[in-house]
DNA sequence: TCCTGGATGGAGCGTTCGTTCTAGCGAGGG
DNA sequence: CCCTCGCTAGAACGAACGCTCCATCCAGGA
Protein backbone atom coordinates (compact mmCIF):
# COMPACT_ATOMS: atom_id res chain seq x y z
CA UNK A 1 0.00 0.00 0.00
CA UNK A 2 0.81 3.79 -0.34
CA UNK A 3 0.98 5.94 3.00
CA UNK A 4 -1.83 8.02 1.79
CA UNK A 5 -1.41 10.72 4.75
CA UNK A 6 -0.28 13.16 2.57
CA UNK A 7 -1.00 16.83 3.61
CA UNK A 8 -0.65 17.97 0.00
CA UNK A 9 -2.83 20.80 -0.86
CA UNK A 10 -2.86 20.21 -4.24
CA UNK A 11 -4.15 16.77 -5.51
CA UNK A 12 -6.75 14.38 -4.12
CA UNK A 13 -6.48 13.77 -0.05
CA UNK A 14 -6.77 10.86 1.38
CA UNK A 15 -9.69 9.48 3.22
CA UNK A 16 -9.03 10.22 6.50
CA UNK A 17 -8.13 13.74 5.72
CA UNK A 18 -11.37 14.11 3.75
CA UNK A 19 -12.64 12.82 6.57
CA UNK A 20 -12.10 15.32 9.20
CA UNK A 21 -12.15 18.16 7.00
CA UNK A 22 -16.04 17.31 6.26
CA UNK A 23 -16.18 16.93 10.01
CA UNK A 24 -15.08 20.03 10.84
CA UNK A 25 -16.84 22.02 7.79
CA UNK A 26 -20.03 19.94 9.10
CA UNK A 27 -19.82 20.83 12.68
CA UNK A 28 -18.86 24.71 12.32
CA UNK A 29 -22.57 24.60 10.36
CA UNK A 30 -24.76 22.35 12.47
CA UNK A 31 -22.69 21.82 15.88
CA UNK A 32 -21.87 18.23 17.11
CA UNK A 33 -25.10 16.94 18.16
CA UNK A 34 -26.31 17.89 14.78
CA UNK A 35 -24.42 16.48 12.70
CA UNK A 36 -24.47 12.88 12.01
CA UNK A 37 -21.74 10.18 11.25
CA UNK A 38 -23.25 9.44 8.14
CA UNK A 39 -23.62 12.67 6.69
CA UNK A 40 -19.98 13.12 7.30
CA UNK A 41 -19.60 9.82 5.45
CA UNK A 42 -21.63 10.98 2.58
CA UNK A 43 -19.70 14.64 2.68
CA UNK A 44 -16.48 12.95 2.62
CA UNK A 45 -17.10 10.20 -0.05
CA UNK A 46 -16.16 7.79 2.34
CA UNK A 47 -17.75 4.88 3.72
CA UNK A 48 -18.95 4.25 7.61
CA UNK A 49 -16.33 1.53 7.69
CA UNK A 50 -13.71 4.12 6.54
CA UNK A 51 -15.14 6.41 9.10
CA UNK A 52 -14.77 4.07 12.03
CA UNK A 53 -11.94 2.58 10.86
CA UNK A 54 -9.98 5.68 10.99
CA UNK A 55 -11.35 6.84 13.93
CA UNK A 56 -12.17 3.85 16.63
CA UNK A 57 -13.40 6.27 19.59
CA UNK A 58 -16.24 7.19 17.24
CA UNK A 59 -17.78 10.67 17.00
CA UNK A 60 -16.15 12.29 20.06
CA UNK A 61 -12.47 11.48 18.41
CA UNK A 62 -13.86 12.52 15.33
CA UNK A 63 -15.03 15.82 16.76
CA UNK A 64 -12.47 16.46 18.90
CA UNK A 65 -9.59 15.92 15.82
CA UNK A 66 -12.26 18.55 13.64
CA UNK A 67 -11.72 20.63 16.62
CA UNK A 68 -7.52 20.57 16.02
CA UNK A 69 -8.32 20.99 12.52
CA UNK A 70 -9.94 23.86 12.86
CA UNK A 71 -7.40 24.93 15.41
CA UNK A 72 -4.55 24.81 13.05
CA UNK A 73 -6.19 26.31 10.70
CA UNK A 74 -7.15 29.60 12.40
CA UNK A 75 -3.70 29.52 13.74
CA UNK A 76 -2.44 29.82 10.24
CA UNK A 77 -4.79 32.77 9.24
CA UNK A 78 -3.57 34.61 12.54
CA UNK A 79 -0.14 33.90 11.99
CA UNK A 80 -0.22 35.21 8.42
CA UNK A 81 -2.32 37.91 9.55
CA UNK A 82 -0.55 39.32 12.19
CA UNK A 83 3.01 38.84 10.66
CA UNK A 84 1.96 41.45 7.95
CA UNK A 85 1.68 44.38 9.51
CA UNK A 86 3.66 45.63 12.48
CA UNK A 87 1.40 47.80 14.59
CA UNK A 88 -0.78 45.66 16.89
CA UNK A 89 -3.64 47.62 17.09
CA UNK A 90 -3.93 47.37 13.38
CA UNK A 91 -2.60 43.83 13.42
CA UNK A 92 -5.75 42.97 15.54
CA UNK A 93 -7.96 45.72 12.93
CA UNK A 94 -6.88 43.45 10.09
CA UNK A 95 -7.44 39.81 11.69
CA UNK A 96 -11.59 41.47 12.39
CA UNK A 97 -11.72 42.62 9.27
CA UNK A 98 -10.41 39.20 7.47
CA UNK A 99 -12.59 36.99 9.27
CA UNK A 100 -15.87 39.09 8.65
CA UNK A 101 -14.58 38.97 5.04
CA UNK A 102 -15.06 35.09 5.18
CA UNK A 103 -17.70 34.94 7.45
CA UNK A 104 -19.64 37.10 4.90
CA UNK A 105 -18.29 35.50 1.83
CA UNK A 106 -20.18 31.68 3.53
CA UNK A 107 -23.55 33.65 3.92
CA UNK A 108 -23.07 33.63 7.64
CA UNK A 109 -22.23 29.95 8.20
CA UNK A 110 -19.01 29.15 8.61
CA UNK A 111 -18.46 30.54 11.98
CA UNK A 112 -15.47 29.54 14.60
CA UNK A 113 -15.34 25.70 14.05
CA UNK A 114 -13.98 25.23 17.83
CA UNK A 115 -17.00 26.50 19.39
CA UNK A 116 -19.72 25.59 17.28
CA UNK A 117 -18.30 22.12 18.05
CA UNK A 118 -17.42 22.25 21.39
CA UNK A 119 -20.68 24.19 23.02
CA UNK A 120 -23.36 21.90 23.61
CA UNK A 121 -20.81 19.39 25.00
CA UNK A 122 -20.01 21.36 28.31
CA UNK A 123 -18.63 18.76 30.58
CA UNK A 124 -19.97 15.71 29.28
CA UNK A 125 -16.90 14.80 26.93
CA UNK A 126 -13.51 15.87 28.48
CA UNK A 127 -11.53 14.83 25.24
CA UNK A 128 -13.49 17.88 23.06
CA UNK A 129 -13.40 20.24 25.75
CA UNK A 130 -9.52 19.66 26.19
CA UNK A 131 -9.02 20.40 22.51
CA UNK A 132 -11.37 23.57 22.50
CA UNK A 133 -9.54 24.99 25.24
CA UNK A 134 -5.49 23.88 23.60
CA UNK A 135 -7.25 25.77 20.23
CA UNK A 136 -7.94 28.62 22.32
CA UNK A 137 -4.91 28.76 23.98
CA UNK A 138 -2.57 28.42 21.17
CA UNK A 139 -4.85 31.57 19.16
CA UNK A 140 -3.90 33.36 22.73
CA UNK A 141 -0.08 32.27 22.69
CA UNK A 142 0.27 33.90 19.09
CA UNK A 143 -1.97 37.15 19.54
CA UNK A 144 0.45 37.61 22.89
CA UNK A 145 3.69 36.83 21.32
CA UNK A 146 2.59 39.79 18.83
CA UNK A 147 1.96 42.08 21.76
CA UNK A 148 5.17 41.09 23.51
CA UNK A 149 7.58 41.88 20.06
CA UNK A 150 5.59 45.18 19.95
CA UNK A 151 7.32 46.22 23.40
CA UNK A 152 4.18 45.56 25.55
CA UNK A 153 4.20 44.00 29.10
CA UNK A 154 4.27 40.71 29.76
CA UNK A 155 1.37 40.18 32.45
CA UNK A 156 -0.35 43.28 30.01
CA UNK A 157 0.37 40.90 26.72
CA UNK A 158 -1.59 38.08 28.15
CA UNK A 159 -4.61 39.50 29.27
CA UNK A 160 -5.13 41.91 26.05
CA UNK A 161 -4.67 38.36 24.73
CA UNK A 162 -7.18 36.73 26.21
CA UNK A 163 -9.75 39.89 25.41
CA UNK A 164 -8.42 40.00 21.59
CA UNK A 165 -9.63 36.31 21.08
CA UNK A 166 -12.64 36.79 22.97
CA UNK A 167 -13.78 39.76 21.78
CA UNK A 168 -13.46 38.31 18.16
CA UNK A 169 -15.07 35.41 19.07
CA UNK A 170 -17.81 36.81 20.62
CA UNK A 171 -18.05 39.31 17.28
CA UNK A 172 -18.42 36.29 15.61
CA UNK A 173 -21.32 35.33 17.31
CA UNK A 174 -23.13 38.37 17.11
CA UNK A 175 -22.28 38.56 13.30
CA UNK A 176 -23.70 35.70 12.42
CA UNK A 177 -27.22 35.87 14.29
CA UNK A 178 -27.17 39.59 13.30
CA UNK A 179 -26.12 38.47 9.54
CA UNK A 180 -23.84 42.20 9.37
CA UNK A 181 -20.06 42.39 9.24
CA UNK A 182 -20.63 45.42 12.11
CA UNK A 183 -19.76 43.42 15.02
CA UNK A 184 -16.62 42.48 14.39
CA UNK A 185 -15.58 45.63 12.07
CA UNK A 186 -16.69 47.57 15.68
CA UNK A 187 -14.63 44.86 17.62
CA UNK A 188 -11.44 45.54 15.63
CA UNK A 189 -11.65 49.41 16.18
CA UNK A 190 -12.15 49.17 19.94
CA UNK A 191 -9.41 46.14 20.28
CA UNK A 192 -7.34 48.40 18.60
CA UNK A 193 -8.07 51.59 21.14
CA UNK A 194 -7.68 48.94 23.43
CA UNK A 195 -4.07 48.01 22.29
CA UNK A 196 -3.29 51.06 22.06
CA UNK A 197 -3.94 52.52 25.29
CA UNK A 198 -0.79 49.73 27.08
CA UNK A 199 1.91 51.56 24.79
CA UNK B 1 -61.04 26.65 33.76
CA UNK B 2 -58.72 29.08 35.41
CA UNK B 3 -55.93 31.05 33.26
CA UNK B 4 -53.17 29.78 34.10
CA UNK B 5 -50.70 32.10 32.57
CA UNK B 6 -49.43 33.37 36.07
CA UNK B 7 -46.25 34.37 36.37
CA UNK B 8 -45.76 33.92 39.87
CA UNK B 9 -42.58 33.04 41.18
CA UNK B 10 -43.91 31.95 44.29
CA UNK B 11 -46.27 29.01 43.91
CA UNK B 12 -46.45 26.12 41.67
CA UNK B 13 -45.64 27.39 38.11
CA UNK B 14 -48.24 26.78 35.49
CA UNK B 15 -47.63 24.17 33.30
CA UNK B 16 -46.52 26.16 30.11
CA UNK B 17 -44.19 27.96 32.20
CA UNK B 18 -42.48 24.65 33.32
CA UNK B 19 -42.14 23.60 29.77
CA UNK B 20 -40.37 27.06 28.60
CA UNK B 21 -38.12 27.08 31.50
CA UNK B 22 -36.96 23.33 31.22
CA UNK B 23 -36.53 23.85 27.16
CA UNK B 24 -34.19 26.84 28.18
CA UNK B 25 -32.56 25.40 30.84
CA UNK B 26 -31.95 22.24 28.79
CA UNK B 27 -30.90 24.16 25.67
CA UNK B 28 -28.78 25.97 27.30
CA UNK B 29 -26.65 22.76 28.46
CA UNK B 30 -27.15 20.39 25.88
CA UNK B 31 -27.91 22.99 22.67
CA UNK B 32 -31.01 22.81 20.43
CA UNK B 33 -30.15 19.44 18.50
CA UNK B 34 -28.82 17.74 21.87
CA UNK B 35 -32.45 18.56 23.79
CA UNK B 36 -34.94 16.24 23.03
CA UNK B 37 -38.92 16.93 23.34
CA UNK B 38 -39.55 13.77 25.34
CA UNK B 39 -36.83 14.80 27.50
CA UNK B 40 -38.18 18.37 27.83
CA UNK B 41 -41.03 16.98 28.81
CA UNK B 42 -39.79 14.64 31.16
CA UNK B 43 -38.13 17.81 33.05
CA UNK B 44 -40.88 19.88 33.20
CA UNK B 45 -43.02 16.89 34.87
CA UNK B 46 -45.17 17.32 31.99
CA UNK B 47 -46.77 15.23 29.18
CA UNK B 48 -46.24 15.25 25.47
CA UNK B 49 -49.84 16.04 24.87
CA UNK B 50 -49.38 18.97 26.91
CA UNK B 51 -46.05 20.30 25.00
CA UNK B 52 -47.82 20.16 21.48
CA UNK B 53 -50.83 21.46 22.79
CA UNK B 54 -48.99 24.86 24.01
CA UNK B 55 -46.65 25.03 21.16
CA UNK B 56 -47.56 23.49 17.62
CA UNK B 57 -44.96 24.70 16.21
CA UNK B 58 -43.10 22.09 17.73
CA UNK B 59 -39.20 22.48 18.77
CA UNK B 60 -38.46 25.04 16.57
CA UNK B 61 -41.41 27.06 18.08
CA UNK B 62 -40.36 25.57 21.87
CA UNK B 63 -36.86 26.92 21.28
CA UNK B 64 -37.55 30.39 20.20
CA UNK B 65 -39.73 30.52 23.03
CA UNK B 66 -37.08 29.33 25.62
CA UNK B 67 -34.63 32.16 23.83
CA UNK B 68 -36.73 34.98 24.72
CA UNK B 69 -37.26 33.90 28.03
CA UNK B 70 -33.38 33.59 28.53
CA UNK B 71 -33.62 37.26 26.92
CA UNK B 72 -36.07 38.32 29.76
CA UNK B 73 -34.18 36.65 32.36
CA UNK B 74 -30.68 38.05 31.60
CA UNK B 75 -32.23 41.71 31.12
CA UNK B 76 -33.32 41.54 34.72
CA UNK B 77 -30.10 40.88 35.84
CA UNK B 78 -28.44 43.51 33.42
CA UNK B 79 -30.97 46.15 34.94
CA UNK B 80 -30.17 45.50 38.18
CA UNK B 81 -26.36 45.15 38.16
CA UNK B 82 -26.00 48.24 36.11
CA UNK B 83 -28.67 50.57 37.90
CA UNK B 84 -27.06 49.61 41.34
CA UNK B 85 -23.57 51.05 40.40
CA UNK B 86 -23.09 54.72 38.96
CA UNK B 87 -19.83 54.90 36.96
CA UNK B 88 -20.53 52.73 34.08
CA UNK B 89 -16.98 51.19 33.70
CA UNK B 90 -17.49 49.96 37.28
CA UNK B 91 -21.35 48.60 36.67
CA UNK B 92 -20.19 46.91 32.97
CA UNK B 93 -16.89 45.09 35.89
CA UNK B 94 -19.89 44.24 37.77
CA UNK B 95 -21.68 42.41 35.40
CA UNK B 96 -19.05 40.00 34.47
CA UNK B 97 -18.26 39.29 37.90
CA UNK B 98 -21.89 38.85 38.46
CA UNK B 99 -21.99 36.26 35.21
CA UNK B 100 -18.30 34.87 36.47
CA UNK B 101 -19.94 33.90 39.39
CA UNK B 102 -23.32 32.61 38.55
CA UNK B 103 -21.27 30.55 35.28
CA UNK B 104 -19.48 28.77 38.54
CA UNK B 105 -22.34 28.59 40.66
CA UNK B 106 -23.69 25.73 38.06
CA UNK B 107 -20.27 23.93 37.57
CA UNK B 108 -19.46 25.74 34.28
CA UNK B 109 -22.21 24.13 32.53
CA UNK B 110 -24.92 27.20 32.23
CA UNK B 111 -24.13 29.33 29.39
CA UNK B 112 -25.75 31.94 27.47
CA UNK B 113 -28.89 30.28 27.02
CA UNK B 114 -29.16 32.71 23.81
CA UNK B 115 -26.13 31.44 22.25
CA UNK B 116 -25.88 27.62 23.19
CA UNK B 117 -29.48 27.73 21.37
CA UNK B 118 -29.41 29.72 18.11
CA UNK B 119 -25.82 28.25 17.37
CA UNK B 120 -26.10 25.15 15.33
CA UNK B 121 -29.33 26.34 13.96
CA UNK B 122 -27.51 29.44 11.82
CA UNK B 123 -29.82 29.59 8.95
CA UNK B 124 -31.88 27.19 9.17
CA UNK B 125 -34.25 27.78 11.04
CA UNK B 126 -35.38 32.19 10.96
CA UNK B 127 -37.72 32.16 13.88
CA UNK B 128 -34.73 31.02 16.37
CA UNK B 129 -32.35 33.53 14.66
CA UNK B 130 -34.93 36.43 14.97
CA UNK B 131 -35.09 35.06 18.72
CA UNK B 132 -31.88 35.46 18.98
CA UNK B 133 -31.01 38.71 17.48
CA UNK B 134 -33.61 40.50 19.54
CA UNK B 135 -32.07 38.64 22.47
CA UNK B 136 -28.72 40.70 21.80
CA UNK B 137 -30.38 43.79 20.17
CA UNK B 138 -32.13 44.19 23.76
CA UNK B 139 -29.30 43.89 25.93
CA UNK B 140 -27.22 45.98 23.84
CA UNK B 141 -30.20 49.00 23.93
CA UNK B 142 -30.05 48.20 28.15
CA UNK B 143 -26.16 48.81 28.26
CA UNK B 144 -26.12 51.95 25.68
CA UNK B 145 -28.37 53.40 27.67
CA UNK B 146 -26.71 53.66 30.57
CA UNK B 147 -23.80 54.53 28.60
CA UNK B 148 -25.44 57.45 26.90
CA UNK B 149 -27.06 58.59 30.73
CA UNK B 150 -23.15 58.86 31.91
CA UNK B 151 -22.77 61.28 29.36
CA UNK B 152 -21.02 59.53 26.38
CA UNK B 153 -22.14 60.31 23.26
CA UNK B 154 -24.90 58.58 21.65
CA UNK B 155 -22.41 57.06 18.62
CA UNK B 156 -19.94 55.73 21.41
CA UNK B 157 -22.81 54.44 23.39
CA UNK B 158 -24.07 52.67 20.36
CA UNK B 159 -21.00 50.82 19.59
CA UNK B 160 -19.55 50.07 23.09
CA UNK B 161 -22.21 48.53 23.90
CA UNK B 162 -21.55 46.03 20.50
CA UNK B 163 -18.42 45.12 22.32
CA UNK B 164 -19.36 45.20 26.17
CA UNK B 165 -21.77 42.56 24.88
CA UNK B 166 -20.07 40.36 22.83
CA UNK B 167 -17.03 40.27 24.58
CA UNK B 168 -18.59 39.36 27.75
CA UNK B 169 -20.17 36.46 25.35
CA UNK B 170 -17.19 35.53 24.00
CA UNK B 171 -15.47 35.71 27.39
CA UNK B 172 -18.22 33.21 29.11
CA UNK B 173 -17.62 30.58 26.53
CA UNK B 174 -14.08 30.84 27.11
CA UNK B 175 -14.75 30.51 30.82
CA UNK B 176 -17.07 27.40 30.09
CA UNK B 177 -14.17 25.86 28.29
CA UNK B 178 -11.51 26.46 30.63
CA UNK B 179 -13.77 25.84 33.62
CA UNK B 180 -11.90 29.31 35.18
CA UNK B 181 -13.29 32.79 36.26
CA UNK B 182 -10.38 34.18 34.60
CA UNK B 183 -11.24 35.17 31.09
CA UNK B 184 -14.73 36.90 32.60
CA UNK B 185 -12.82 39.03 35.19
CA UNK B 186 -10.50 39.94 32.60
CA UNK B 187 -12.95 41.27 30.11
CA UNK B 188 -14.32 43.31 33.06
CA UNK B 189 -11.18 45.18 33.58
CA UNK B 190 -10.52 45.61 30.06
CA UNK B 191 -14.55 46.59 29.20
CA UNK B 192 -13.89 48.89 32.06
CA UNK B 193 -10.79 50.89 30.61
CA UNK B 194 -12.31 51.22 26.85
CA UNK B 195 -15.05 53.00 28.43
CA UNK B 196 -12.95 55.37 30.78
CA UNK B 197 -11.48 56.10 27.87
CA UNK B 198 -14.16 57.37 26.40
CA UNK B 199 -15.54 59.84 28.89
C1' DT C 1 -78.02 18.22 34.82
C1' DC C 2 -75.51 17.79 30.62
C1' DC C 3 -72.42 19.93 27.55
C1' DT C 4 -68.22 22.07 26.08
C1' DG C 5 -63.58 22.75 25.29
C1' DG C 6 -59.01 23.49 27.26
C1' DA C 7 -55.68 20.47 29.14
C1' DT C 8 -53.57 15.94 29.94
C1' DG C 9 -51.87 11.29 29.16
C1' DG C 10 -49.41 8.16 26.28
C1' DA C 11 -49.26 4.54 22.45
C1' DG C 12 -47.33 4.39 18.15
C1' DC C 13 -45.85 6.28 13.45
C1' DG C 14 -41.76 6.38 10.29
C1' DT C 15 -37.15 7.93 10.40
C1' DT C 16 -32.58 8.54 11.81
C1' DC C 17 -29.18 7.98 15.28
C1' DG C 18 -24.25 5.89 16.68
C1' DT C 19 -22.27 1.73 16.46
C1' DT C 20 -21.04 -3.16 15.27
C1' DC C 21 -19.89 -6.66 12.28
C1' DT C 22 -18.51 -9.42 8.47
C1' DA C 23 -17.29 -9.85 3.69
C1' DG C 24 -14.52 -8.30 0.04
C1' DC C 25 -10.99 -5.43 -2.36
C1' DG C 26 -6.24 -4.86 -4.13
C1' DA C 27 -1.38 -3.64 -3.83
C1' DG C 28 3.38 -5.26 -1.72
C1' DG C 29 6.33 -8.76 0.17
C1' DG C 30 7.69 -13.63 0.42
C1' DC D 1 2.46 -17.28 -7.12
C1' DC D 2 -0.34 -16.45 -3.04
C1' DC D 3 -0.77 -14.45 1.26
C1' DT D 4 -1.21 -10.58 4.18
C1' DC D 5 -3.25 -6.64 5.79
C1' DG D 6 -4.73 -1.82 5.43
C1' DC D 7 -8.78 -0.25 3.76
C1' DT D 8 -13.48 -0.16 1.74
C1' DA D 9 -18.29 -1.44 1.61
C1' DG D 10 -22.80 -1.47 3.57
C1' DA D 11 -26.39 -4.44 5.99
C1' DA D 12 -28.24 -4.68 10.46
C1' DC D 13 -29.08 -3.49 15.53
C1' DG D 14 -31.45 -1.36 19.38
C1' DA D 15 -32.43 3.08 20.90
C1' DA D 16 -33.97 7.61 20.40
C1' DC D 17 -35.75 11.13 17.48
C1' DG D 18 -39.94 14.63 16.27
C1' DC D 19 -44.46 14.28 15.71
C1' DT D 20 -49.53 12.58 15.19
C1' DC D 21 -53.45 11.00 17.06
C1' DC D 22 -57.10 9.80 20.08
C1' DA D 23 -59.02 8.73 24.60
C1' DT D 24 -59.67 10.83 28.92
C1' DC D 25 -60.22 14.25 32.48
C1' DC D 26 -62.63 18.07 34.66
C1' DA D 27 -64.05 22.94 35.79
C1' DG D 28 -67.61 26.48 34.23
C1' DG D 29 -71.68 27.83 31.58
C1' DA D 30 -76.39 26.81 30.15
Amino acid sequence: MKTTTQAGTGAALGTRERIVRATSRLMQRQGYEGTGIKQISREAEATLGSVYHFFPGGKQELAAEAIRHGDREFAGILRSVLGAEEDPAQAVTDVARVVAEELRASDWVDGCPVTATSLGTAGRAPDIQRAAAEAFERWRGLVADKLRGCGIAEQDAYELAHTVINTLEGAELAAQVARSEEPLLIAGRHLARLITSYR
